[in-house]
DNA sequence: AAGAGTGTACCGTCCAGACGGTCAAGTCAA
DNA sequence: TTGACTTGACCGTCTGGACGGTACACTCTT
């Protein structure tokens, strides 16, 4: 019965295992579906077990969530734009952000819309957090323009997690280049 | 063949009086906790009138799903895109239809939400809409510009699905008027 | 070193309530 | 009378989560 080498799991990893079968499970059966049952299944853990690292399936969301914003605004950098108010850097922070983690990936974000599904509250560090972003914004040499980079973002993470996205990586590759050339160079303005 | 005198409600009415029910309970409880029973309360009727319209759940939910979606394509003019190819016509009548459709109140669409949430197929049909509004962008003078404003319009109306847009009404104003600008005058082009 | 005690991680059964959907029985305008 | 429309009681299933265990790794005494 020597499981492995530790006779445990390395400390927080059962947690991390439901984390990832739960958007696992509301990916496939859609979020209203998502069961605790299901869930402790596909972790490899009793449904007690599940209960005991999550005692409500909110907080088990809610969970999801936070990790999920703090990769998001640890990737943008949100934080380093509120000390030195670089607006512009923040949009452009975001596209490569987006691009690179795995946010973008298919179904990689389902957490939200089960947090979204069951429980609206949930919702309030998301907007909390974009609150956050558009003060930022707003301080760029071009409101417009960094809200727009930041908006094709949110647009393109939006298709993806209904898995609607019709545009293909390279035009995707394209955007971005186009918005970095308009964000690189304010330009023409009137 | 005056419909509205009837005695009876006019034609259909119940039908919508249960779609928007269902729009607004999911709004309010979050879709993952959208009930028939909660439903046919807040319509008025019973739940055995419901059924007797809608006979399962789904089939509520899809006809939510294919209205929402008949007025965005009208309003954005998609089929007579097809017909002469005017992608940057889209991307602006899209913007201009954002502005005016109720799509754009908190929470005018809560119902993709719960198509989502209950049954990610239904989602099918807006997949297949996208993919039709990508054919015309591919279409424009500018492709990546006409998709930038079509990944913008996305983007705004995720957040405001999600009751987490923080930008104001003059902001988006100005944000379309930027891009209209843009759009307009394909311009300085390398 | 043996035993008692304590804390952490996890198991699996049980149950009240919620939910989707059925159905037999109306109502009422045409 | 017919048939579209509506009712509300009813049923079977699913689900969240409470709960009472088990197993093991630790101290801390004695």
């Amino acid at each position: 019965m020597d499981l492995e080498q530790s006779p445990k799991q390395p400390r927080g990893a059962t947690r991390e295992r439901i984390m990832e079968a739960a958007t696992a499970v509301a990916h496939a059966v859609g979020p209203a579906h998502l069961s605790l049952d299901a869930v402790a299944e596909r972790a490899g853990v009793s449904k007690g077990g599940l209960l005991y690292h999550f005692p409500t399936k909110a907080s088990l969301i809610k969970a999801i969530v936070e990790r999920h914003l703090e990769t998001v605004a640890n990737a943008a950098g949100i934080t380093s734009c509120e000390a030195d108010g670089d607006g512009d850097g923040v949009a452009l922070r975001m596209m490569r952000a987006f691009l690179v983690t795995p946010v973008a990936k298919p179904g990689g974000a389902q957490g939200f819309l089960a947090a979204m599904a069951e429980t609206p509250e949930l919702l309030e560090p998301i907007r909390h957090h974009n609150e956050r972003v558009a003060a930022c914004l707003r301080r760029a040499q071009e409101p417009e323009i960094a809200m727009i980079a930041f908006l094709v973002v949110e647009g393109l993470r939006c298709l993806q997690l209904f898995d609607a996205n019709p545009l293909t990586e390279a035009e995707i590759g394209r955007i971005f280049a186009t918005l970095d050339r308009i964000l690189g160079c304010p330009a023409e303005t009137a």
